[in-house]
DNA sequence: TCCTAAAGGACTGTTTTCAGTCCAAAGCGT
DNA sequence: ACGCTTTGGACTGAAAACAGTCCTTTAGGA
């Protein structure tokens, strides 16, 4: 129960932050991250080590910046090809996220699918979709996060969505240990529709079993791997 | 989405955390702390650091230090008496911490019941019950915050034992701007019993449903001062 | 009785992190 | 063409956090 009171140094806990924030699709290819100043802020950390931090992701190629006014720092459009990162998959570690992901992802959309949608928010759902759904093989990863993270907003929760996206930031440090292999792509498209679908029509045990179906497939693709 | 990286310096999160570790009950009044270079070292601080954090709480009172071999430092067992912090509740801050302690608390009492659970695991939990049930009313939320702990414990889920402390450490914040109303605590306590009879049964549908109803009653106390 | 081991206590020099300030680039409006 | 504003870039001195070393206390065993 004594766990870490921090994952490191400042600036190695800012890098990684950030590098999550863009796996997880949040900040999306080409869009524009807040000024220095205010990222600094809040983030909590000091202009100087975030600056560090920026310039490792610039010159690893996750970042491109622009000086002068309306400059600043992009997220950059040609994705780094990342060796894959082949250790063993640590069989606890997929069971533990395996199993949390499948407590609260479902109850998630089944909040959401409970909560009365603003229209911009039902936008949000569909424009993240088929964001996902017409989404080449490379970029797919992020797209199906932020999907996964946006129906985690509609919930409401500000807890969930934080669990949501830790959960599924360890999910993708799993899937960067097995090859990618892009059969079940559409599968999974489909259920996406599913899940979208019975949220936006407020209808909370469909929501919630759609979702559970959704994680089935990236469980036992794990778990194939573990054998 | 952008949450802090690091929740202030590392003096005063050791601080914090050592403090939530007394209030959750994971170190029991006289109950004698890991040494220092050990103890710094999980938590991922200087010795230095930590020792500024430990005299902090032994002037607080939290803590009682013994020098010489087989000296250490120990919980205080003189409880320190808090003023309550009694700033206006955050409405939606019990609703999020309510909602989400919904979601993985009974969740967590059904996986425990359907777990095969050693000897000692079983008598872990009936010492923490009988623990919490003889408590006086002064040293009840530890040792109700241990009981909820060592469920999730047996669980054998890391990301579960994780979520439910933060869980609970969150609430027993918004406990203490609330009156301690000792009136329920038989309610609880009978409960609580039902909570283990289940899982050590290995019923999990009941070990869910016991848990949910036993969360209706903080739920409903905090709804209540909210209006 | 004295020695030893295990713990807290104290100090030092180095590295990291910070807040604050100023510089440099670049687009936009007058 | 000029200046204003917004952005990234760079530097400085102070504070925090660190690793490492040595000192002090105390109980148990030879």
């Amino acid at each position: 129960m004594l766990r870490p009171v921090r994952g490191g140094n400042a600036f190695e806990e800012t890098i990684e932050h950030i590098l999550q924030t863009i796996k997880l699709g949040i900040f999306a290819p080409a869009e524009k991250l807040p000024p220095e100043r205010e990222l600094a802020e809040q983030l909590g950390v000091s202009r100087a080590t975030l600056r560090d931090a920026l310039g490792e992701l610039q010159s690893a190629g996750y970042l491109e910046v622009q000086r002068g006014r309306y400059g600043g720092t992009y997220v950059s459009t040609t994705p780094v090809h990342r060796k894959p990162d082949d250790g063993p998959l640590d069989p606890a570690e997929v069971e533990d996220v395996l199993l949390f992901r499948a407590i609260i992802e479902p109850a998630t959309a089944a909040l959401a699918a409970k909560a009365d949608l603003s229209a911009a928010a039902r936008r949000h759902l569909q424009v993240c979709l088929s964001d996902v759904a017409s989404s080449p093989a490379e970029g797919y990863r992020p797209r199906d996060a932020r999907f996964h993270i946006a129906i985690a907003e509609l919930s409401g929760s500000g807890s969930l969505v934080n669990a949501v996206a830790e959960t599924r930031s360890r999910l993708n440090g799993l899937l960067d240990r097995i090859p990618l292999l892009g059969t079940n792509l559409e599968h999974a498209n489909e259920q996406h529709v599913q899940i979208a679908e019975a949220i936006l029509r407020g209808d909370a045990p469909a929501a919630e079993r759609a979702t559970v179906e959704h994680l089935e497939g990236t469980a036992s693709l794990l778990r194939g791997f573990l054998a």
